[in-house]
RNA sequence: GCACCUGUGGCCAAACUGGAUAAGGCACCGGUCUACGAAACCGGGGAUUACAGGUUCGAAUCCUGUCAGGUGCGCCA
């Protein structure tokens, strides 16, 4: 259940009782002695009315009706509405269940996007991870969601690759690290005027779709591709192949674009390209930055591609919500791309087209990132690395487990720990690269919510509880039993919050804060022994939600969870 | 030159978009395992939220200016 949205209801029906307007402005008490929500939207109401802000509040709370939900509901400060929460209310906000949305979306993401030119590094984790937790919530929440995995499989960069692969034989290991492969390609590039020119060639004969180049281009996708497709299962990404759409997807739709503005008179020809000119884009000089959208020489390009694929989004697939995980530097570029589409009527469904930045990945220098051999860590390095260290660990700490278990385990804790460190921050700003911070198991990280996991399991099994048998809810009055109880509550609107602007970290830091109410309870609360009936069914229940709620939310980042650790 | 983003203790950072005494984590100092799991818990020190003005009951958040860093700006994606 919602509970801000439940509270915020309940407010705004005696706002209007009063005559009053405005949102309710529902949010976490600041301080625990407030109570549990506080509503910060009588001020602001009471100031467009021109009223005194306490008087108004006592108006408020004369008209407001919050049987069985709140216990309390008091004034504070300058107008404050401190709320707490009803114990039977609480109880009934069971764990982990999720408030379908309505009305329920057709919901596009965008995300991942690889270059199938080279293989991918720790840069690319944002886009996939971020985008792929957006997308797990928003499903969860019952929407439709449509994943599009915009890979770069066209442009010029593949002829002289297609060259390259000629020229080393079909067989070619050198494919094994694709890497490798583009490196050893550029250089043949740059010193070989022939290889150039056969380069270009072959770009033309596979624009013109010519069957053998088109073949030889298949297959050097195919091999890029099922490199991405193992990352994404070693992170358990949802991407699957029928996820790809990429670049050279719309290569047929592209004239069809150039010929839609043309014929919407939104064409101009500059230097030989062809232009969009938007008076959005002026500067106050009055120049006005243009979006190209055809090259010269009659080649197309980026915003290009992106303008048909808005028109497949919105045209076929029917979003209502287009959502693009790209790095921050392309905000400029999906405004220009965005404001087209508009302008163009391409949008056809009316969409919400949303770019969802990140920032760059900086080294410890707070350049851009670059190892010391001035490459990209590759992200299969980073996992294997986040793996054994989580091995090692498990080991020392579980001397009994088999190597099975450990193999199981260390992946899950390994690669949740390299997830969370990158989904637990904004994704707005740069983050500087650290192998450490990264693969840290303390504090806030993936393993300190799985290890509340799974200390609940063991408690389970340590006292023989028959989980299925336990009451679904109970009610709990006492601290610190009532705070756990209401974080536990909380689990839904963390969820909204999260789709509302795509920041997963809304849901890393709702668990964290869960995870660590719940270790204060463990270690204050005895369960199994030292309490009587009541107290044991009680506390079990409240066990029960807690790794309920943790495993959900941890598999909506994309996070599982271990029973033993 | 123009535009956008960022600036919060030594480090990483939150603040639910204008709310109450600026969270939390690492690191540091001290305490807690013959005890339902110490990857944990309890306590401590450490901040003029880059700077200067302004708006108002109230500003890390909004406005203006300055400084610093980053990014983008006609045929790459």
């Amino acid at each position: 259940m919602q509970i801000k949205q439940t509270l915020g209801e309940h407010i705004q029906a005696a706002f209007a009782q009063i005559g009053l307007e405005g949102p309710a402005l529902i949010q976490g008490a600041a301080r625990e002695e407030f109570g549990d929500y506080q509503a910060n939207g009588v001020m602001a109401a009471a100031k467009r009315a021109g009223r005194n802000p306490r008087e108004v509040a006592a108006d408020v709370v004369q008209a407001l009706d919050m049987e069985g939900i709140a216990s309390q509901v008091e004034i504070a400060g300058p107008g404050f509405l401190n709320i707490t929460l009803d114990p039977e209310f609480l109880a009934k906000t069971q764990a982990a269940k999720i408030h379908p949305a309505s009305p329920s979306q057709t919901v596009v993401t965008d995300y991942s996007a690889p270059n199938l030119a080279k293989e991918m590094h720790v840069g690319h984790l944002r886009t996939t991870i971020i985008g792929d937790s957006v997308a797990r919530i928003l499903e969860a929440q019952g929407h439709q969601v449509i994943r599009q995995n915009h890979v770069g499989d066209w442009g010029t960069q593949f002829g002289m690759l297609l060259t390259y692969l000629n020229d080393t034989g079909d067989d070619s290991n050198e494919l094994a690290d694709l890497e490798d492969f583009y490196r050893a390609a550029k250089t043949r590039f740059d010193e070989d005027e022939d290889f150039q020119a056969r380069s270009r060639e072959a770009v033309v004969r596979l624009q013109a779709g010519d069957k053998d180049a088109l073949a030889m281009w298949q297959r050097f996708i195919d091999i890029s591709m099922s490199h991405c497709q193992e990352i994404y299962d070693r992170l358990e990404v949802t991407l699957l192949p029928e996820h790809i759409r990429g670049e050279s997807q719309y290569n047929n739709d592209l004239p069809q674009v150039i010929n839609d503005l043309r014929g919407q008179g939104l064409l101009t020809e500059s230097d030989g390209a062809q232009c969009v000119f938007l008076d959005e884009f002026k500067s106050k000089k009055g120049d006005i930055l243009p979006v190209i959208v055809q090259k010269s020489d009659g080649g197309y390009l980026y915003a290009t591609t992106d303008l048909a694929a808005i028109r497949y989004r919105t045209g076929t697939l029917h979003a209502d919500r287009v959502l693009y995980f790209t790095d921050a530097r392309q905000a400029l570029h999906f405004r220009q791309v965005f404001a087209v589409a508009e302008a163009a009527g391409f949008n056809h469904s009316h969409a919400s087209l949303e770019h969802m930045p990140f920032g760059s990945m900086l080294g410890a220098d707070g350049k851009p990132f670059k190892t010391r051999a001035g490459g990209v860590v590759k992200l299969a390095e980073l996992l294997d690395e986040a793996e054994q260290r989580a091995a090692t660990l498990l080991r020392a700490n579980n001397p009994d487990l088999a190597d099975e278990d450990v193999r199981s385990a260390s992946r899950i804790i390994g690669i949740g720990a390299v997830k969370y460190a990158d989904l637990s921050k904004n994704r707005n700003s740069d983050y500087v690269f650290d192998w450490d911070q990264m693969i840290s198991f303390e504090g806030n990280t993936a393993p300190y919510l799985q290890y509340a996991y799974a200390r609940i399991q063991s408690l389970f099994a340590k006292g023989g509880v028959d989980v299925a048998a336990l009451p679904a809810t109970t009610v709990s009055v006492e601290e610190p039993e009532r705070r756990l109880a209401v974080t536990i509550a909380g689990f839904d609107d963390a969820l909204q919050q999260v789709t509302e602007e795509g920041f997963p970290h809304f849901l890393c830091g709702y668990l964290y804060d869960l995870a660590s109410r719940f270790s204060q309870f463990y270690d204050h609360c005895p369960i199994l022994q030292g309490a009587d009936d009541k107290t044991r069914t009680r506390r079990l229940v409240l066990a029960r939600q807690t790794a309920e709620t943790l495993q959900q939310g941890l598999a909506l980042l994309g996070i599982g969870v271990v029973q033993r650790m």
